[in-house]
DNA sequence: TTTGTATAATCGCTTAAACGAATATAAGTA
DNA sequence: TACTTATATTCGTTTAAGCGATTATACAAA
């Protein structure tokens, strides 16, 4: 991260605030995020990449699949207090996860 | 606050941040912060408005001036950790603590 | 090679917000 | 009443970003 207003950028606007959620529960792909918030392809694809280039996410292509997940270093632990003390008392992001939840569940259930 | 996402719109900017900065130090009107940081009268007071419009200050008027100061409440203590652990260790805004210091002697002993 | 799936990029449009410059308001002082 | 000072507001312009819809790319599997 250059600057530290890019990351606050990046940080103030709903869906990327509920992209953050999921992603420090864990590594997604695009299509994960899709799914738990009920987003565009191209919401969420376009949302991930304003995250990445703010350098609060990393990429990692596997197949056709690109997985992101949280790279958010020293510099930038405001953001843990702002998960953990705000975020996940707020209904909304509560459900976001829970939606995960169902997501990956139901998806590795196709698998078997 | 009505919502955490218009905390953080008023953070990502760094006018914003630095107006921040210098009242984790005290109560200031608008022409501490126009001196503090040489900005002009209509800028200071646009971000001071735009920062109690998202409910981060309040203000107080007192004969032809007005002071503002910090409304952060516990919903929003990652803002401490933002300006504490963040902002604080940046020579821009290191600076304005000095300038910020160097014009309230300079305003004191003009009343002497 | 064709088809399907996952992701990214582009287009056109709309809105928010930043800026300097200028003007308005409101209170204090001569 | 005039004049000054402190602050807010308005105007016109510019730029960043958001959106849905569509198209492009890249890989996989048939």
């Amino acid at each position: 991260m250059e600057k530290l207003v890019d990351a606050l950028k990046a940080l103030s606007d709903e869906t990327r605030l509920r992209i953050l959620n999921l992603l420090y529960e864990k590594e997604l792909c695009v299509c994960d995020i899709m799914e738990a918030l009920q987003i565009s392809q191209a919401k969420a694809s376009r949302h991930l990449i304003y995250l990445k280039n703010a350098d609060l996410l990393r990429d990692r292509k596997h197949a056709q699949w690109v997985y992101y997940s949280l790279a958010i270093d020293e510099r930038i632990k405001f953001i843990d207090s702002l998960v953990y003390d705000n975020l996940r008392n707020l209904e909304l992001y509560k459900n976001d996860l829970q939606n995960l939840k169902d997501w990956l569940k139901r998806k590795t259930m196709n698998c078997e």
